[in-house]
DNA sequence: CGACATTAAATTGTTGACACTTTACACTCG
DNA sequence: CGAGTGTAAAGTGTCAACAATTTAATGTCG
């Protein structure tokens, strides 16, 4: 074998294990809702659903729990992280300033073939919004805030991106934008875009960081008529 | 027991357990460098080392790598990670943007005593400065930043940024600082603070994301000569 | 002498059993 | 009835033994 020839790492030695394994999967059993957020995770049946014992399941828990999904009470048990609206804000607030800076870098190195691939996923975008179909909206525009922390080029931001961004699926009731507030969210998506074109780093970042910064204020409106709601309710 | 009397949470409950103990002994182990970094930790014997087995050993070191600071290869055991120059650039960057993140949230809350705070801080860093004191100087520049990131407000950016601070103890060799780098890294500790001081949160920011941006590039240029010395002596 | 196959030792992976703690339930007493 | 107590069940915490894998060492052949 010829060491040099092969520009191709030697990590085929078992990339995974049953941890890992669990891991993912209790973690999207979390985030699809087949565990209910602030439930309680019984070790004993989750290692028996699987078929495994207990040792690999608390593994996966451990991880799970640094990663922000679940929280361990000493003997206690794992609950499944819930999220009060004061962390979702401050989540927020984190999150706009990793994606400003992930626009700021990407505008700063860019090249045409990204710019293009952002405009279809703006026109998308904005076709959605003005059929007000939010089931269409709501991939594209992950893939559009993903998209553009991917091609920042730095892994570290990515990683932490991507947590924070996981983690706020544990917000329910946060999920969905009503009406026309899919068009202003759109508006800004543009302006993004046009930075980002344009190479001005500084607008990139600054457009960004205010379009998070705004979909938080969105999201805590709809939460305070929500809470408003629940309280007449009661 | 009177419910509503008594602020304090009842969370005396045991708060701590035998994995998170090894947790922190572990990780001080190993930004103590009493375990070598890019070593091969073996579970036996650590667990050996505290008198336990190796079940709450492992559960500890998945954490740990959840936290970035070991990795697990399957089957092959668990290595203290190491950084290469380009992942601590990467770290630096999201560094900056955190940093700054966190100034320009102080300055638009900040009271006067934060400010006085600050300012003695300063005051101090400056003796040390002058002196070339970096003994004095490193401790007192680490409370400066945690400062200003604590006292943001926001406890999920002071946890993402002391994830990263930790990280970047991984990577021996950038502590350093020589001579007069001192005094110019104060210098823009002193524009920091005059922005915080003014309220501006937009200076405030730039400045902050400016400083750690030059102290990644005072890194990156040491870094640089450091891997010259090393050419020359092979 | 070096490359390769073979075997033994060391180390990780997983399990089931047991100890300890918490929780739920029934019981007693005021 | 209701508060408090005691007991049983359920669940978590820890361990030591066994299985599987990797690594090191040994021996063999070209």
């Amino acid at each position: 074998m010829s060491p040099s020839s092969a520009a191709h790492d030697v990590s085929f030695l078992r990339l995974t294990s049953l941890p890992m394994l669990l891991e993912r999967e209790i973690e999207s059993m979390i985030l699809d809702g087949r565990l209910s957020i602030g439930g309680r995770i019984n070790e004993n049946q989750l290692a028996a659903t699987f078929g495994v014992s207990r040792g690999p399941v608390r593994e996966a828990l451990r991880s799970l729990e640094a990663l922000g999904l679940v929280e361990l009470l000493p003997n206690r048990g794992v609950f499944i992280r819930s999220l009060d609206i004061a962390q979702v804000v401050e989540m927020y607030g984190v999150r706009a300033a990793l994606f400003g800076y992930a626009a700021q870098l990407l505008a700063s190195r860019t090249d045409a073939g990204e710019v293009a691939r952002l405009r279809t996923l703006l026109d998308e975008m904005t076709e959605a919004a003005q059929a007000h179909d939010f089931d269409r909206y709501y991939p594209l525009n992950f893939a559009f805030h993903d998209f553009i922390v991917e091609q920042a080029g730095n892994g570290v931001l990515t990683a932490q991106y991507r947590g924070l961004v996981k983690q706020l699926r544990l917000y329910r009731a946060g999920n969905l934008m009503t009406g026309n507030t899919l068009e202003l969210s759109n508006e800004e998506h543009a302006r993004i875009v046009e930075a980002i074109a344009r190479r001005d780093a500084a607008s990139a970042y600054q457009t960004s960081f205010d379009h998070v910064e705004r979909g938080k204020e969105r999201l805590l409106a709809r939460s305070v008529s929500l809470a408003r709601a629940e309280e007449r309710r009661a």
